[in-house]
DNA sequence: AATGAATGAGCATTCATTCAT
DNA sequence: TATGAATGAATGCTCATTCAT
């Protein structure tokens, strides 16, 4: 699905996301990845051929972590427990790359690079399929409340998890996303199930 | 609560709205506001001291307007039906003015301006704190299910309210955002109703 | 000599100098001057026509400072305490108002105004002539050393007495010039002496 | 004791000195500096990371141009010589840059910039402390007379020897200030000597 | 694969000054 | 006399990007 990175590439990445994770996005530029990489701003460019292409990379790795939570779902497990995992893992995810916040909630950042954008939007939907997908099949299961719709729980189910990870960041990552958040999951348990 | 504003500077206020609206929060440059207004850059310096005050400004707006919602809470009314005029009026309020998606939803941008990020954490603060009693009271009148954590059914509330906004901001505002957020509504009150 | 100044320009013009002592000339700003004024920038080009006409009043005034500093030579006075009494005056001039060292000691910034460098080469001209008949009197009378040509002379002695006011004002006004002022007079006194 | 500057910097500090003499410290605009290095501003900041580190980087330029000064002198040279020796090298180093006249005198302004406030106010102090052991050593061998303080007579030499050379400024360099130069020295020997 | 040198476009901001009221 | 509103020109600086070596 894509092109494989070089170790270089990687390392950019990486960088990038500490930088982003440092000083927002705003503080990601082309010269401080160089700085951080310890080469010049001009060696940037062997490796990837213009900043948009960096950022290309973050939202795919976003992607394939994100990709990864999915994929991992155990076949016979419960509807909830899947939701639960869902979380679980992002929070995961989350707490060991905290610059993945930055890039995946600033879609704003991205407004006029149709191709970001167009990438986060799909990201977007990808999850919001997938998760969905869980809701319907609990559904069917008589797991999860029949009484709503599965696009509008999916809408509520995502909506929480960026806010209360957002709230994570704005309050420094100063509590534990992962111990928190297990109080979030089981309210919203709570509220999903039948 | 907030000085008054000169005419002069609800109109650059007005104009940076829509410059956002239009092409984002990159879009708002001095010389855009300048164009936008049909005068030079200086001139913009009579009205407000610099950028960071014309956000300032813009925030202050979004506080005032959502305030006004909060506040026009009519006593006698079920906590239930309060959240839903919650979502609402919200709704109605960016139908208006798209351009406070942009702005309220931009915590990466202001990262490293402190002055604005303190007010964005400050509203959201006080719209959680807002939405949080409306929960206990729906909790002790038992029109709210007591099982779960008010705070943490805030954030579900808020979260799902700012995700839904967002995704109608990345479909170019291209449903109607009043009309399908009633089914929306819906799926809360269900969800939190006893 | 030098047009009658209206209250209101002499009003500026104490406000100038006390911009410049606080700021140094860097800040003397029209809007500073305004501001100190407690009125629009606009109000002070009613009093002067432009800011180098401003600059200029202050000249003016250091030049009838100096002046008046000269022109109290009592006549039956030796030349020696003429030159004692010339550095006194000086150093009282300027503790009373350090602004005057700013002024008189920045040729550099009147650079590209002829007018202002103008007036800076006559002042100095002005003194320095001044010094130079106080020592050939001097020299006829054989109060002071007559193997010296009186115009070296003359530069040795205003060049120790600017030298002298600006390590006061590096210092940060830090020592009492009239104090420390009298031990210098003494030096150049004996040498300068019969 | 300073780092070694690459052939780019030294042709800013070449060219920004240029710049100074033709139109004083006001004519040194970074604009200015790319235009006549025939190049465009972004470029000058590839070589200085600021306008400030080019002043500095004149200062220092100031300071090795007096140090080697200083630091030439023979051992078995009478202290009159010393300080004889000390106004010519001076005015040869004037004469060869007259820049450094406009940039070593105009304290006032770099005022508002701490960092080259002090390195001016230490060059100046570095000076006056050789200058007064020069002296000191004069008054034990019986060169120099013994009636006056050494720090005094530091003030009257440097005061004299920096107006002296403001006044050559003034005088657009008009006269030739290593000749003329000789008759003050003479002047301040006759005072001095014993 | 990486560097050094440079560009062009843009940005926020400042300043002296003008003018209608 | 004084204000409010505006201008034009400049300034220091940043950023993504290019290119010859």
């Amino acid at each position: 699905m894509q092109i494989e990175l070089t170790d270089r590439q990687r390392e950019i990445l990486h960088a990038s996301m500490e930088l982003i994770t440092q000083n927002g996005i705003q503080g990601l530029t082309i010269k401080n990845i160089a700085q951080k990489m310890n080469f010049t701003e001009a060696a940037v460019y062997r490796h990837y051929s213009n900043k948009i292409q960096i950022l290309n990379g973050i939202l795919d790795f976003f992607r394939n972590n994100t990709r990864q939570i999915f994929a991992t779902e155990i076949p016979n497990v419960s509807s909830i427990k899947q939701i639960e995992m869902l979380f679980k893992k992002h929070f995961m995810a989350f707490a060991q790359r905290p610059s993945l916040v930055a890039v995946i909630f600033s879609e704003e950042i991205f407004r006029n690079e149709t191709e970001l954008l167009d990438k986060v939007r799909l990201i977007m939907q990808e999850n919001a399929l997938f998760i969905q997908k869980i809701i319907e099949n609990g559904q069917k299961n008589d797991e999860i409340r029949n009484d709503v719709n599965p696009e509008y729980l999916t809408t509520i189910i995502m909506g929480t998890l960026r806010l209360f990870v957002k709230q994570w960041q704005l309050a420094d990552y100063g509590f534990q996303i992962e111990k928190k958040g297990n109080e979030l999951i089981n309210t919203i348990k709570l509220l999903i199930m039948n």
